[in-house]
DNA sequence: GCGCCCGGCGGCACTGAGTGTCATTAGCAT
DNA sequence: ATGCTAATGACACTCAGTGCCGCCGGGCGC
């Protein structure tokens, strides 16, 4: 064939492979669950070794993550470019609220993924270590946000309890089956958020 | 021996058995850490059979949080007897408060379980579910409570971001190496909550 | 006392994740 | 074509967790 037709010049193999073990696994989890699911299974059916499959991703849970690993480098990166003479704590807010957006948007595929997690104990612990991240990461914005930006000690508490709302938020959500306004839900607990919950 | 002398009536046996292997996996756990801790080793220990040992505790990490188990029934008979005329939120302060002063009392005990977490990856994880059933516990004490409860939905979002704030406030203290005034900065932490973390 | 039943236990074998090692191979530049 | 290097497959191993089975000891009625 002289015009390489359909398979694409070979330099990103790696890339390819990758992208394979990602579908097969996704698709596996998806049809038979999490833990039902196999390194050995996942391997064959992307047609390389299972030995292989731990040169791509460190664990069985890193495979089913990566898209929750993009996720986060597109909060990073919206909390990263403030607008001119925000807070900090407003930033943080677009950045959350952009990111409730994307997930009414991705519906169908976030409400899939919580199925496959709630389906495995293993998974369930993991997702809470992702959180960590993305509380870490709020933690971050908060402490170096431009103008307005808290006190180191404020910060890591006010990062917690926001990742403790958007968890609690997430999770009604999920409950609606997709149905919940996630984005005017997460308005109503930023208000309430900076209100206070006391009594007034 | 007409008397049976030292050893118990044997009713207790079963008792006897899970505290020797209890006993020998925390000392093995603060030792060498958890993950190089195997399950033989802790079995050999304590005289039983590695198959035992799964009779005992249905997971390793089961073993390693029983302590935590017991703390949690702890709170949760704080939360259940509310005293007259105060709030929900009141109820739950009063609570957490008087776990931060337990855990200022047990200070060596809690610094080194930290410890012996921040080193497993698996632990980490298994102790941020530990943590949801934390939350959970907090979210029915403040639907539930007597004159001032919540509604439902915001008690869940409460929950969410009184939880965050107190892992937060803990991973401080545990790297103040438990220096820092854990009561006091949770009574700061209440405050936060109550009147909210937005420009006053 | 004697057989019987039953609950706990040890032992064994198996699955499945994850890791180390090594020989082979495939891509790529010269 | 040749040789270098990185990816790969194959094998062996550790360890958590589970199912199964046979044994042993202790109460029970007879």
């Amino acid at each position: 064939m002289s015009i390489k037709p359909a398979t694409v010049p070979p330099p990103n193999k790696r890339a390819r492979t990758q992208e394979a073990l990602l579908e097969a696994a996704l698709a596996l989890f998806a049809e038979h669950g999490f833990d039902a699911t196999t390194v050995d299974r996942i391997a064959e059916e992307a047609g390389v070794s299972r030995r292989s499959f731990f040169r791509y991703f460190p664990t069985k849970e890193a495979a089913f993550f990566s898209g929750q690993r993009r996720r986060l480098g597109v909060f990073r990166s919206l909390v990263a470019s403030p607008l001119p003479g925000e807070s900090a704590l407003e930033t943080v807010r677009r950045a959350i609220l952009a990111l409730a957006a994307v997930y009414t948007a991705d519906r169908e595929e976030r409400l899939l993924q919580h199925r496959v997690i709630q389906g495995s104990k293993h998974l369930m612990a993991a997702d809470l270590q992702v959180d960590a991240e993305w509380e870490a990461e709020i933690a971050q914005a908060l402490r170096r946000g431009g103008c307005g930006a808290m006190p180191p000690e404020t910060a890591a508490i006010a990062a917690g309890a926001l990742m403790g709302m958007i968890r609690a938020l997430l999770c009604e959500w999920y409950e609606s089956e997709g149905r919940g306004d996630l984005v005017g839900r997460g308005v109503e607990a930023f208000a309430l958020f900076a209100r206070g919950f006391g009594p007034s």
